[in-house]
DNA sequence: CGGGTTTTCAACTGTTGGTAGATAACTACT
DNA sequence: AGTAGTTATCTACCAACAGTTGAAAACCCG
């Protein structure tokens, strides 16, 4: 461990996903230039030296997207390829970053949403590493409060099981959705009504969630004994 | 994203568990010189110009346990915080490995297994490291097939039971066990019969994983309709 | 007021998992 | 052998969990 050795180069990656009309979707921006060009990456950009990689991911983020949005940020996994930038050796690092439903936030013009089932060419090894942040999204929704980061501060069970019917890839029962989430105490009722649409039908009741920081609250721990 | 940019040495560190006397253990070894002289460290070292992550764990661990003991390898987390070693800045990946139970790999003199629930003074970050380590192994043996890297070949019902409750940290029904991964189809039994120990009782039927490699089993997606 | 629409709730069911106690298969000792 | 001791295995029971269905509630509009 003397102080010989080789260094790299190191980025951060973050893979935002928000669900935008009915779909989840992640943040890609356009290259223009060699290599991949034309093709969509992920938002990133090299660690500097007294930086965290998680202040680091922020960071690069807030050049895409204005970080209040962005409601929920974890480290997801560290891509080490050594051909995986074909210049120059990088390690990645990707973070899940997740953006509240409804939030509308200003975007470069070579940066856009594209639905996660309908994605472009892209560059390097990202797509790769959307499908990772997709299974990581997927399972925490089944066993933590994570729904958080993507939902309004207030919102009905109809909405709700929209959103999560979005990010899971499948249908959801609302019945199951509300029973189930109250429960394991995720979610409580407010005091408030949505308004009446237009179509009419019997107002819902607005729901938050208890608690805006993860936790994890699903029983799967097997084999334990009551007491 | 030009050629300039700060570059960082890189580590891998392996997190090695292996269940001894019924309590699980993590290989260390203790440094010898100055920063952290005399306290305990995680085996590891810096990663190599052309050398994935991955394999630069396993190149670290063959210097203090025979490789093929390493029945399963995984890439925990990366710790980037700019000052874990007072040196110089070192980025570090940890990965979580596992030995089977029984194993008894020959280690260098300054090697050895120390119960996780009786550490000594760690180095670095290190046993921060460990602690997550041992959360991903707890999560992962409720949903996964992971026990087949800890287990042996064949084993006994009341063996495993053993070894999960070492790995868990609680007592474990054998009742339960058998069950469980009876009916997730993650262990099927042999034709084989333990021999009776000198203690007498019923001889144990002997079992074995189905699969050696990792699978996720536990049915822990909530809100997904039967058909 | 009655038909259309959406939400909410209650009841039923199958599955999972924790517990307890009975039964089986062995050793050792008298 | 017979009996006690020991360990393993199995069945039955029960509570909690989760998926499904359909009815009731609460609104709109004409």
């Amino acid at each position: 461990m003397g102080v010989t050795g080789d260094r790299f180069r190191h980025e951060a990656l973050g893979v935002v996903f928000q669900v935008r009309e009915d779909r989840l979707s992640v943040l890609l921006w356009q290259r223009a230039l060699s290599p991949f060009a034309g093709a969509w990456a992920l938002p990133g950009g090299q660690l500097l030296a007294a930086e965290r990689l998680g202040t680091s991911a922020s960071r690069h983020l807030a050049a895409k997207v204005d970080i209040p949005e962005i409601a929920h940020l974890e480290q997801l996994e560290t891509r080490s390829d050594p051909v995986r930038d074909p210049r120059e050796r990088v390690l990645a690092t990707a973070y899940l970053a997740l953006v509240t439903v409804g939030a509308q936030p200003r975007l470069p013009a070579d940066t856009a949403w594209h639905p996660v089932d309908a994605l472009p060419a892209c560059a390097f090894d990202h797509q790769s590493i959307i499908g990772s942040a997709r299974e990581r999204l997927r399972a925490k929704l089944s066993y933590t409060n994570i729904g958080f980061a993507l939902a309004p501060e207030t919102f009905t069970i109809a909405q709700l099981r929209d959103l999560y019917a979005a990010a899971l890839g499948h249908e959801v029962s609302a019945t199951n959705l509300q029973r189930i989430l109250t429960r394991r105490e995720v979610i409580e009722p407010t005091s408030g009504q949505s308004r009446p649409t237009s179509a009419g039908g019997r107002p819902a009741a607005l729901y938050r969630f208890v608690s805006r920081s993860l936790v994890v609250t699903n029983p799967f721990a097997a084999f334990r004994p009551r007491d």
